[in-house]
DNA sequence: TCTGGGGTCCTAGGACCC
DNA sequence: TCTGGGGTCCTAGGACCC
């Protein structure tokens, strides 16, 4: 990024998007009634133990429903919500289509999450004109070409375009310029400033900071003094400091894959734990392999019936991305924590990250390594070209656990490089 | 059947080495 | 016998985001 460069940076928010999604495939499906226009959620399945609101429609936010809340609680306040099943493979195209769409007015777009991106502007105005014009044109193409709308904030950097994309809903483009830091972003509460969370608030609270503008003209050092690094971060925020580049393209790279699950009853016996496991194993290596990497680092987490979390990891000595070495290594470290209570969530998790390159002609002595590497490869292009339930293993079949587990759910193959 | 699943970054303590 | 300190790696846990 050269200095001295005025830059001109779009924030895409999609309005309450699983609902949003839902409800457009819905209608295209022939559907007459608009999820939008009636209170209702896209919302776990309680059975299951997954039971929480996912998204709202704005007439359910009218009830004062709460995305995170359960579904028993959403139902007392509003008795005829209408709740629907998530569908995160239809999330998956919806988000790809919606980042398709912003590459046509520019080359450098980020995709922050599943329904946000932010997109560099600068020097496009030659093309598509002033950025309040671009940005509604954008928003109005997405509508046209997608049928579901989005807030466009714009700013100078990432962290105010994105503040601006959440002042009033939906489709709307908002602006937050530094000169209108004052007037538009110090009123707000601070709980509602990016990075300030549950924790954070009481400590600002304490210190008589209840404004975004009240942590802003606050003295630095006392910040720093008592919140730390986190605390300057803030502070900055607060007064529209941020600089971090849009950073398009594959500039991102993953530092760890991981997947969990909560599981239907309560575990209480270490074969099934290890079934579990072993599904869950299946996907991150499969997601590790198709990110081309190999992990250094296998990390466990269980949720206790208890609600406590704990987890566990272990460096290997060796990088590897075979499904059977991950597996060996997260029932040994699970066995070790593990003290027998009931277990509710399973959590398997690979990082430390080097590339796989070198493996594909190594000099490796161990027999079996070539061989190992060449079946996991085998089998996922199996499992992709004809379903993850074209291979499976064989203490899965008379199980009630799903041979491969994690995230995406019921969706039969999700796109492997999918942020969901 | 009341509480999801995917991430990133930071801190702090202990081990170990020089 | 007494007394260090800095640097790095590893691990667990917490805070935050969507």
């Amino acid at each position: 990024m050269k200095k001295n460069t005025k830059r001109i940076i779009f924030h895409i928010d999609v309005n309450s998007a699983f609902l949003s999604w839902e409800a457009v495939y819905r209608l295209q499906q022939g559907e007459t009634l608009d999820l939008r226009t009636i209170p209702s959620v896209v919302g776990g399945d309680p059975k299951s133990r997954r039971g929480i609101v996912l998204a709202k429609s704005i007439p359910a936010k009218h009830y004062k429903i709460q995305t995170g809340e359960t579904l028993y609680a959403a139902l007392e306040k509003c008795p005829h919500l209408k709740i629907v099943s998530p569908s995160y493979g239809l999330y998956v195209r919806c988000s790809n289509a919606m980042v398709e769409i912003l590459k046509e007015y520019s080359p450098i777009v980020q995709r922050f999450s599943a329904d946000e991106c932010f997109l560099d502007y600068t020097g496009m105005e030659p093309h598509f004109g002033e950025p309040e014009a671009a940005a509604r044109r954008i928003k109005n193409h997405i509508y046209r070409e997608l049928g579901f709308t989005v807030n466009i904030g714009i700013s100078t950097n990432k962290l105010l375009a994105k503040m601006a994309s959440d002042f009033k809903k939906p489709d709307q483009v908002h602006t937050l310029f530094p000169w209108e830091i004052p007037k538009k972003m110090w009123p707000l509460p601070v709980e509602e400033l990016f990075m300030v969370g549950r924790a954070t608030v009481p400590k600002l609270h304490k210190m008589r900071i209840f404004t975004i503008g009240d942590l802003a003209n606050y003295d630095p050092v006392h910040i720093r003094h008592r919140l730390k690094s986190h605390g300057i971060m803030i502070w900055q925020y607060a007064n529209g400091i941020e600089d971090s580049a849009v950073r398009g393209g594959n500039a991102i790279e993953m530092k760890g894959i991981g997947n969990s699950t909560t599981i239907a009853f309560d575990v209480e016996d270490r074969k099934t734990a290890h079934k579990i496991l072993l599904s869950l194993t299946e996907t991150v290596a499969m997601r590790l392999r198709d990110a081309g990497y190999c992990c250094r680092l296998v990390a466990i987490s269980i949720k206790n019936s208890d609600f406590y979390t704990y987890s566990h990891q272990r460096k290997l000595l060796a990088a590897t991305d075979a499904t059977g070495r991950i597996y060996q290594t997260v029932r040994e470290i699970f066995d070790e924590v593990w003290q027998g209570e009931k277990i509710r969530h399973l959590g398997v998790r690979v990082s430390d990250f080097c590339s796989n390159e070198f493996f594909q002609h190594s000099l490796f002595d161990e027999a079996d390594l070539e061989k190992t590497r060449a079946l996991d490869q085998t089998i996922d292009r199996i499992r992709l070209k004809y379903g993850t339930k074209s291979v499976m293993r064989a203490s899965f079949l008379y199980s009630d656990i799903k041979p491969l587990s994690g995230g995406v759910g019921q969706d039969d193959f999700p796109p492997m490089s999918s942020i969901l």
